[in-house]
DNA sequence: AATAACCTATCTATCGATAGGTCAGTAGAC
DNA sequence: GTCTACTGACCTATCGATAGATAGGTTATT
């Protein structure tokens, strides 16, 4: 993948996070990089590819700086700051959340990218929980990956709106007590 | 406001809880009542008016069909409950969590009413705590009240997204426990 | 007669998408 | 070395569809 399309997704990234998939045109991302929207659909033939591509590099991206829960010596704790971080290079929210919030109306292409990007961090939530709550159930494990997974979308999409990021901070401090 | 109005708002919350704010027209909503989109713009001038007046509403009637903390024996329980039964109404997400996540382009007045909708949430959830739970910090029940409402939201989105309404369902318990 | 509620018809703007052309670069044949 | 054929990466121009919005007419109720 060449560095034109990386820039496309780049700027896709980046509108989609501010207002959802159906609030960017490939004219306004054109416009952007100073091309033709044209030149756009040379590199994905249709939005649904350009979407799907954006979903899947974010969550490509997002996971990879993650590293593995066995990389950190408190893993739930770093994954919180991880998310936190990504909120406030923008103050926009989650792309993934942001997408999901209009699911119903996506091509399916996307939802399954993003039911990925949902399961893989779901996962790594649980292990990170198991490594660093070692005396948790099994149950109580699987639960709290969901939760705090849901509890920091939810978070993030809410502090974007009302721009205060602080609040997002409440919540992941709120997670970590949780598991001390 | 007449019946036609209602309807006109009761479509736009179906169609805004399905795929966001950019996913229906006047057009749609016009074509399942039998009318003509240009009678929409006779009750809602613009789609700014119609979407504010939606989120209005959706806000009035989540609040009411709560009541008061103090109407409920566990009333953080009981709004757990009514959350869950508004997503498998449907099997769609929250009216406020899809337009927050769009919130970077949706009209200032929308914006408003959504920030409006969350605060209000957020303090019934802080009494609901503090009834419940009375022993705990008034710390603790600010940081939990944000967190609650966040993590529901989340959930509900991502419910919908999967269809699987016991993911929601399974926060709800996890949240259910913690103030035990 | 006046008003409310709806209509037809139309406007302008913008959407994603396609057709077909341009031009620089490159690989292979000779 | 250079000519040929081909490709990648754009372009202009245009398509049909649809968006929100408006003007002005019609109908029914009061």
């Amino acid at each position: 993948m060449n560095e034109r399309a990386n820039n496309i997704i780049d700027s896709a990234i980046r509108m989609i996070r501010e207002g959802g998939y159906h609030s960017f045109s490939f004219r306004q991302i054109a416009s952007e990089l100073g091309i033709k929207s044209a030149s756009i659909h040379y590199h994905f033939p249709s939005k649904e590819d350009l979407g799907a591509a954006v979903a899947k590099r974010y969550t490509e991206e997002f996971l990879e700086c993650l590293g593995e829960p066995s990389d950190h010596k408190q893993p739930v704790s770093f994954y919180i700051d991880a998310f936190q971080a990504s909120l406030e290079e923008e103050t926009t929210a989650c792309l993934c959340g942001v997408l999901a919030a209009e699911a119903g109306r996506l091509p399916q292409t996307i939802q399954e990218a993003l039911k990925e990007f949902t399961s893989r961090n779901v996962e790594w939530l649980e292990e990170a929980i198991r490594q660093q709550c070692p005396d948790w159930s099994k149950e109580k494990v699987e639960e709290s990956g969901l939760s705090f997974f849901y509890a920091l979308e939810g978070g993030i999409t809410f502090a974007a709106l009302t721009r205060q990021p602080e609040h997002l901070k409440q919540v992941g401090d709120w997670l970590k007590k949780l598991c001390a």
